[in-house]
DNA sequence: ATTATTTTGCAACAAAGTTGCATCTGTTTA
DNA sequence: TAAACAGATGCAACTTTGTTGCAAAATAAT
């Protein structure tokens, strides 16, 4: 865990620090999407609010992780999976946000379907997001 | 249009005011949707900021506006087409923004896909918002 | 026209996000 | 390993966005 840390810090040329090391960490040892709130949270304060937006903002440009859109419009990140570069986001899963207990995950294994768009329109990228209860919620 | 305007106030049962007609006739004349901020500039300034925030909650509940989620996860609306109600949206259309000119729009033609889930999960509805270059922009 | 009900604007507040700058920390080089 | 450099952090101050209570004003009902 501390060398995946270091691994993906060092492949993408960051600096090794505290908040850096320790918000990567949360995203590896979780397997939902993280919002500020949480990470602020779960940090135990231990950073600046400055700091913790600088680093999300710098692990979003670096493709380490992305943003997911939600119907509340809240602002979400999760750990990108798959070969996301510098300015080069393909992640192309469904997103699953479960109406039960909260969380929002990435279906990695569920890929978006092709949208038949009208005459003219061009797309680039296709953002699926599904609300629902989750595997947990509905095993009762 | 000034009935068109009357004629859904009225369905809905909310009072005819200055702030609703002004808001849903700017939403008439216009095909994309709407961020909080443009309606504020487009009325001028001419209601306090406040009185947008609870007309447009008014306009969603009574299911005449719907909300849009976007990639930059700003709050945008545009009008229900079909035959949504209070608390009983059903717009299951895809969304378009344009990356180009900016607009965002509903492509009410274009129905959301099934998506196949992962066992154990169910969903209660689907969004789908796709970015690219919009008709008009790419009559170049 | 009078009354009852909503809606509005104001003020005050809370939450979320941004910026500049001095200080500190991690990295590089000699 | 120590000094020098580049980059990251924390703080303060600020902006933007959204919320709440309440008195005044506008709308609807009688
Ligand atoms: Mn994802
Ligand atoms: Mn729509
Ligand atoms: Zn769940
Ligand atoms: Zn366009």
């Amino acid at each position: 865990m501390q060398e995946a840390v270091q691994d993906i810090l060092k492949k993408n040329q960051l600096s090794i620090t505290g908040s850096r090391v320790k918000i990567l960490e949360l995203f590896l040892e979780q397997q939902g999407a993280l919002a500020h709130g949480d990470i602020e949270r779960r940090t135990g304060e231990k950073f600046d609010r400055v700091t913790v937006y600088r680093t999300l903002q710098v692990f979003l440009n670096k493709g380490i992780i992305h943003t997911i859109p939600t119907s509340d419009n809240s602002v979400l990140y999760a750990l990108c999976k798959d070969d996301c570069g510098e300015g080069h986001h393909h992640d192309n899963h469904v997103h699953f946000v479960c109406d039960d207990c909260g969380t929002t995950m990435c279906l990695d294994d569920v890929t978006v379907p092709v949208i038949r768009l009208p005459k003219g329109f061009k797309f680039t990228q296709i953002q699926v997001v599904v609300n629902g209860r989750c595997k947990d919620c509905n095993r009762d």
